[in-house]
DNA sequence: ATAAAAAAACAGAACGATCTGTTTGTCGAG
DNA sequence: CTCGACAAACAGATCGTTCTGTTTTTTTAT
């Protein structure tokens, strides 16, 4: 049931669920109230995982601060794994969903900021974000939890081809896409390490991830190039 | 000295601990047993937080992992944070006095190796190590556990500064030294965020992250060069 | 169409295990 | 005799999970 989602738009079955809870049309009263459960513990996870981390995230407090019953999580996830791999379907969902902010506008390819901003942009949408943050920390968690690993390696597999052939669909390298390939994930090692980061002082930590990232940009930007100087008028189609 | 490893010997007291375990001159048995009771503590915990990462290293596992009692532990280290301080300072301190494997020799100023090497170094003896891991599960527990964070960030903070003076004793940047701490910084994301990274096929990571240390490595060899380059003829007053 | 049966959604108590921290007792060295 | 080092039992809390009811919705039989 939990088939991983084979292209970009056209959603599985599973993720989809809580996106269906607006749109009430055809909902029988039944799965409108498991939905509307489902969408309030997977949002309290989120933000308790944000805030105290995988292991602090007991189903006690996801309980309390969803402000539903034991029973009620109990029955929709039996166990906590189980919980953890809906939260992170919900939560790439929810980030896949998420629309650039305006802030600033996309480069054209022949802009030389072209290569840098898709990394800024990355860091914005799919990291420097509460969803971002709380996807980090369920990664990290997998380390040493063997259960969770079995459950959402394969989602994370996923998620990050995604992401590889987002930035290879615009950028490519004079050594291949191997190259390219490398070098996003070195991006994804940076922003993940960053998003472990803990400090006193939180704006400080903010700004020097901001400068940070400017760094790598700039630095991957050397490296890379637009995708086919030629064609690449036509806009490929990400959602 | 031709120290290859981050230097300063000057420890504050706390950290020695471990090392006069060695020169058994003037130690009086009780004080030799309490000391050899805390190195096991130490070891344990430190192959504790490698294999289980932090919160699953309770102070019940080090104890038994380490083979003493309960009382013994807790005579030790009142509380789990005591225990968790120690054991960062003992990792920094069994980090700070290993030595770079003969397998590369340092190269001279002159070969174009010289800044990527010691990118390749620094890995491999912060990070890549069992003590490395340890101390980058300690400081992401950070993030999210207050008294921690309390605890050890004055040490980690040394520790990072301490990294920071070792690279730029040997590297310099045309646009001054706070470009060599930002690129160090990033180094270090990226080797903390690889460290928290967990995969059924282990050896398969491993390699991966070799490749993406090099291709790091070389990336930031194109921003820096030798301190006592022509460009800055700083001489090299280091030690 | 409607009553009975089944299933789903939920509520809440309880269980065994484990965690951190405290307390009391033992014992050998100085 | 005193005290540091250890041993072990214990206390209080929380963990993830299981279990037993209760209400609401859906299905089915007549």
């Amino acid at each position: 049931m939990p088939s991983e989602t084979p292209n970009l738009d056209a959603r599985g079955r599973g993720a989809a669920d809580e996106a269906e809870e607006e749109r009430q049309e055809a909902l029988s009263p039944q799965e409108a109230k498991s939905a509307r459960t489902r969408r309030a513990i997977c949002e309290a996870a989120t933000r308790s995982l944000v805030e105290f981390g995988y292991r602090e995230t007991s189903v006690l407090r996801v309980q309390s601060m969803a402000g539903v019953s034991r029973g009620a999580l109990t029955h929709q996830y039996p166990t906590k794994i189980d919980m953890m791999g809906a939260v992170a379907e919900h939560l790439m969902d929810a980030v896949r969903r998420t629309r650039a902010p305006r802030t600033q506008a996309r480069p054209e390819p022949g802009d030389p900021d072209f290569v840098a901003w898709h990394f800024r942009s990355a860091w914005g949408r799919l990291f420097h974000t509460a969803e971002g943050r709380a996807l980090s920390e369920i990664f990290a968690a997998m380390r040493t939890d063997e259960a969770l690993q079995e459950r959402i390696a394969p989602m994370i597999a996923d998620w990050d081809e995604r992401i590889d052939r987002w930035f290879l669909s615009r950028l490519s390298s004079p050594e291949g896409d191997g190259a390219v390939r490398e070098l996003v994930r070195l991006f994804r090692a940076v922003a993940r390490g960053l998003s472990s980061e803990g400090a006193a002082d939180r704006a400080r930590l903010e700004a020097e991830h901001e400068r940070l990232i400017e760094r790598l940009a700039t630095l991957i930007a050397s490296q890379l190039q637009p995708r086919s100087a030629a064609a690449d008028d036509t806009p490929p189609k990400h959602e």
